[in-house]
DNA sequence: CCTCAGGTACGATTCAAGTCATACCTGAAG
DNA sequence: CTTCAGGTATGACTTGAATCGTACCTGAGG
């Protein structure tokens, strides 16, 4: 299986209050500046983010990232794949990304760690 | 008088998340939506907005605009001035402006009225 | 079958934010 | 002085969001 993509709902309605609200939340923030920094655009676990709360809040800020537009899920079953919606994004609100990656990745919740 | 500037607190400091925080909300975003429109960049009054919430809920929400580091305010007394930080949100988050601009003006609290 | 790790669903809790009512301040105009 | 409009301060209410606990589902590997 390939797994299926759970993005469907929201493809060209891109709101920009959702799309604000989603990137008003630290963590969420966070894991969209990691994958904002990563041009190679390659699908990543959920867990590569290293976010400091449970995982049914991950659960939660993931599905509210996606409703916004922001990443695609893909759903393997036991697993699940993340993916920037570069172009997307970039098409409807061109440097909105620029925005993320100008940011320290990981922002406060890293801090410096290496 | 001239008035007095009441934005000092937060100039080069500005915070991303709370910038996003403050663009979360449908009626602050109107209030962007609208000054980012407006190339004069002249000094509105509050009551030029429209806005169909209580003067008590505008004066907090044009607080958060200013600790945001959006607007400036310039307090006459009894009277109040909005002028749009133009210059330092460029530079520090360029194209910001620009997605605000190409939201239809006042969003979805106006919708068309003329 | 069982076990295990990753993920979800549901409910409950906690906290921040938006909103307004009441009361008060400020300056301009009578 | 009084009146009035614009704005603020404080408190209270309400809603929404973030978080977690418990329970359950899913697929891989024994």
């Amino acid at each position: 299986m390939t797994g299926k993509n759970l993005a469907g709902p929201k493809t060209d309605v891109l709101d920009l209050g959702a799309v604000f609200r989603a990137l008003a939340d630290e963590h969420r923030r966070s894991v969209m500046t990691q994958l904002a920094a990563d041009h190679s655009d390659n699908e990543r676990g959920c867990n590569s983010f290293d976010l400091p709360i449970s995982k049914q809040t991950q659960t939660h800020h993931f599905r509210v990232l996606r409703e916004a537009g922001l990443i695609d899920e893909i759903d393997y079953g036991n697993r699940k794949g993340i993916r920037l919606r570069r172009a997307d994004i970039e098409k409807r609100f061109p440097g909105l990304l620029a925005l993320l990656e100008a940011e320290p990745s990981g922002g406060p919740l890293v801090a410096e760690r290496g």
